[in-house]
DNA sequence: CGATAATTTGATCAATATCAAATATCGTGG
DNA sequence: CCACGATATTTGATATTGATCAAATTATCG
C-alpha cells in the first residue's frame, strides 16, 4: 500500500482537472475558425485537447457518406482523451464556432506519466467523476417530463446548503443540457413557480420541502 | 518513456474490462432479492461493484426525503468506480430486480496498483472508453426524431463490415438505450425498411448505401 | 447607450407516449 | 421433442406535450 495513492482519496470531488493542468503544452493554444478541421479519422493520434473558447464538435465519419455527431465539447473541457490509448483518431474533430483549443502531447502525458506514479491515479479519478456525472445525465434524459426533468435537475445541484442554488450560466444553457428547447425550460420553472415548489431571483434558486 | 505503457496503446478499442477481471474478489458473488439495498450514501466506501446478473438502481437520496436516479447498472456493468477516489458513497444502490454482484475490495485494487504499474493506466483506458460511448450516447439523445435516432444509432453500430449488423439484444432492449419506447423504435425500423435504407433479417440489419 | 443575449408568454403543430391487442418467438421443464 | 408461459414484435387509435414559430420585454456587456 503506497502512501501516494492515499493522497488521492478524499470526499470533496470537484472537478479533478488538476491532472492536466500540470501537464506541458504546446503554447499558445492553436486558433480555429469556424469550421476547421483540427484532426481527421484515422490520422496518428499525438495529442489530447483542451477547449479554452468556442465549441469543437467531434464526428464520425462514415462509409456511406454521411456522419454522426459523438461529442460536442464546449469551452473548459478536454476532449479526444480516448485518443491516449489508440494510436489513431476514431472521428473527426471540427471547429464548430472559432475556436481555442490547448494542445497536449501524448508523447509529453506518457512521459509525465513514467515519472509520475499518480498522474495516472489522477487521470482515472478524472474520467471516473466524468462518467459519474455522465450517467447522471442520460439518466435525467429519461426522464420524459419537462417539469420533472428540470425539478431533478435541480435537486442534483442544490449541493451544499440544501435547497440553495446559485446558477453559473443562463437557462438557456441549461435548456441544452437537458435537452429540451429554452422555451420549455422557461415554462417548466414558471410552473413550478406557480405551485411553490421553487422561488427564483436572478441567477439563484431555492427547492422547498417537497 | 516505460515500454510497458506503449502496451496499452492500441487500435481496437474493445470493453477494456480485463483491469477488473483480473482482480481478486469476494467468493462467491452476492445476491441481492429485489428491492434489497447494497449501500447507501455516506457508508465507508470500501468496494466497488461488478453487476453479474439482473439490474442495480443507483440513487441520490435528498434531504426532503426524495431521491434522483443517478444510474442504472446492467448484468456485465461495474458501477460505484468513483468510490475508488472518495472516502465514502455518493449515494444508495439498490436491487432493482434479483441481482448477483461481485464485490471488488478497494484496498485489494489499490494494493494491485501499487504492485503493478499498469493497473491504474487500464482502469483509465476503460474508464476512458466509457466516457467516449457515454458522450456518443448522449449525443443521440440530442436526436429527436425517432427515425434519424434510430438510424444514427444503426450507422454507429456498424462497425467492421461496413453496413452489415448483429444484435445481441432484442429492440425492447435498445430501445430503452435509445430513450424511446419499443413502439417508436419498431415503427421507426418499419419506416426505414419501407424507404429502402435498412433490411431486416432477425437479429440482423443491414444499412443501404443512403 | 447601443447591441446582443436572455427571459417570458402565446398559438399551433407534429410527433411520440400511451393504451390496446394480436401474433410470433424463445426458453424451459416435463 | 413438445407444450406452455414469458418475451418480443407488430400495428392501430388517441392524447399529451414539448417543439416551433412569433414577438415583446428585460438584462447584460463593452
Amino acid at each position: 500500500m503506497i502512501p501516494i495513492i492515499y493522497l488521492l482519496l478524499d470526499g470533496t470531488m470537484g472537478e479533478f482537472a488538476d491532472w492536466i493542468e500540470s501537464l506541458p503544452r504546446q503554447q499558445p493554444p492553436l486558433s480555429l475558425s469556424a469550421g476547421e478541421t483540427l484532426f481527421r479519422r484515422g490520422q496518428h493520434a499525438t495529442a489530447i485537447y483542451l477547449v479554452r473558447a468556442g465549441r469543437m464538435r467531434l464526428i464520425r465519419p462514415l462509409e456511406d457518406g454521411s456522419s454522426v455527431t459523438i461529442h460536442v465539447a464546449e469551452a473548459d473541457s478536454v476532449f479526444a482523451e480516448a485518443a491516449l490509448f489508440a494510436d489513431h483518431y476514431h472521428c473527426d474533430a471540427v471547429a464548430e464556432t472559432d475556436a481555442e483549443v490547448e494542445v497536449i502531447a501524448k508523447n509529453a502525458i506518457l512521459a509525465t506519466i513514467a515519472s509520475d506514479p499518480t498522474l495516472s491515479l489522477r487521470l482515472a479519478r478524472n474520467l471516473a467523476a466524468q462518467v459519474r456525472d455522465l450517467r447522471a445525465r442520460l439518466e435525467l434524459r429519461n426522464i420524459r417530463s419537462a417539469r420533472e426533468r428540470v425539478l431533478s435537475w435541480l435537486r442534483l445541484q442544490a449541493g451544499r446548503v440544501p435547497g440553495e442554488l446559485q446558477l453559473d450560466r443562463p437557462w438557456t444553457a441549461i435548456a441544452a443540457e437537458l435537452g429540451l428547447t429554452h422555451e420549455a425550460v422557461y415554462r417548466a420553472l414558471a410552473a413550478l413557480e406557480r405551485e411553490g415548489a421553487i422561488e427564483r431571483r436572478k441567477g439563484h434558486v431555492r427547492l422547498g420541502k417537497h
